[in-house]
DNA sequence: GTTGACAGGATTGTTAACAATCTTTTCCCT
DNA sequence: AGGGAAAAGATTGTTAACAATCCTGTCAAC
């Protein structure tokens, strides 16, 4: 029902290539910052449209996307934006769990002066969009922070394994979290920060697990997966 | 200079179709068994012929493998096992650090006695190879109960994870580990073993965190990465 | 004898057409 | 009018040919 996914701003010029890792990219980005929402629909002729690429080069990036199971294939019926079911989503956050103390740890113990000042102007950006009311930008930042934070461990790995899981999140939290509580408390992450400030590899760890554990205890992951479930489960319960 | 690098056993028979799951698990245990070294180069038409499928689907298992490191993509040269450089290699057993321990504790407290019962069958098996002196059979299971413990913390998210480190760590202990020690102790994964039956979670985490440090312990991270190295570094070391 | 360029062969990357499957519309029958 | 079957259209999956790049072996020049 919206415009297309993820448009190109330039107007299908004869400019230069994209990539087919921006592609990747661009479609995370929007699957984090819920532009795509889960189960749509995405249509490589649309995508060959949007981005001005074959539909070759689309066909990789629709299997990269799946390999990291941000998107669902179906034979024969299309690539969808994954709607995770709550096995999944207890996996995901169960993986987050055992991920991000641990990242917290690393970066409080190993990242640079300059690393950590990054992270204050995002949690600054962060408070101003939530006090803004701008919600779009306030998830975004939300989810941004994490990464941020992975990227700040100095892991190539670890930030690649995060970056699937917090689109993951995102997806999870906008099917199975209560309505307005859909971005982490700004609060949780300046607290995180004092103790990456002050070296503190325990508190971080300590703080993470914490913050985690809020995000996942908002959840309601009792009824069956909505999108692509059981039709008649879901009409039979009333 | 081998054959083929992971051949089908039954001879191109026009029998059943291969699924392109089960060629890029037949590539990824062929990597932790050790039968497909790093650096090896992974011909398209070879592969073609191995398991008797067209190109497209080779491509696709090769993109796949690569999405988790296992082999690298050359532009215009082709798939080749991954050859991991130090940093890589720091990365990933710290990625493993963070998560095997947690994944232990997983076990400890909800998988079933069936479940643990298998771990003990494996390990029967880990060490009567090790004794049989069948030095290839012991790698494979070394690794295999790394892998069988992720599976029986019920959680498919970190399964897959571990998948990918695991064979990863294959690659780095075949390049920077000591030589002759290239399993690890059975010993260790023993006494893991007995802190699961007695369900105790902080010792299985404890037990697991200190025999991954042994095995990162055993590594020489030192000098450059020797395959796709920078070779004027290794002439001029000497 | 060694170094450089050049041609031939082989391998990878891309494009386009074809085949198969699914979805939607239309039309006929009850 | 409602339901169902069949055809039309659209979308995905596959195959094959083509183009571009790289590797190898040969030959000439210094």
């Amino acid at each position: 029902m919206n415009e297309s996914p993820a448009q190109e701003t330039d107007g299908s010029g004869a400019g230069d290539e994209i990539t087919e890792t921006e592609i990747v990219e661009r479609i995370f980005e929007a699957v984090m910052e819920r532009r795509l929402a889960a189960g749509t629909k995405l249509s490589e002729s649309e995508l060959c449209k949007a981005f001005g690429v074959g539909r070759m080069r689309i066909r990789r990036c629709l299997l990269l996307l799946a390999s990291r199971e941000v998107v669902e294939l179906r034979e024969n019926r299309g690539a969808y934006v994954a709607s995770p079911t709550p096995a999944q989503a207890r996996d995901v956050f169960e993986a987050r769990a055992a991920l991000e103390p641990a990242i917290a740890r690393l970066v409080a113990e190993r990242a640079g002066a300059a690393e950590i000042a990054a992270l204050e102007r995002f949690i600054a950006e962060e408070a101003a969009a939530h006090d803004r009311g701008s919600r779009h930008e306030a998830i975004r930042l939300s989810g941004q922070f994490h990464l941020q934070l992975a990227e700040a461990s100095g892991n190539a790995t670890l930030e690649r394994i995060l970056r699937e899981l917090v689109a993951r999140s995102s997806l999870i939290v906008a099917i199975y979290g209560a309505p307005g509580l859909e971005t982490c408390r700004d609060h949780d992450h300046a607290t995180l920060l004092q103790a990456l400030r002050a070296r503190d590899g325990a508190a971080a760890e300590r703080l993470m697990a914490a913050h985690l554990q809020d995000i996942a205890a908002t959840l309601d992951l009792s009824g069956r997966a909505p999108a692509g479930g059981d039709l008649v489960a879901v009409l039979s319960a009333r």
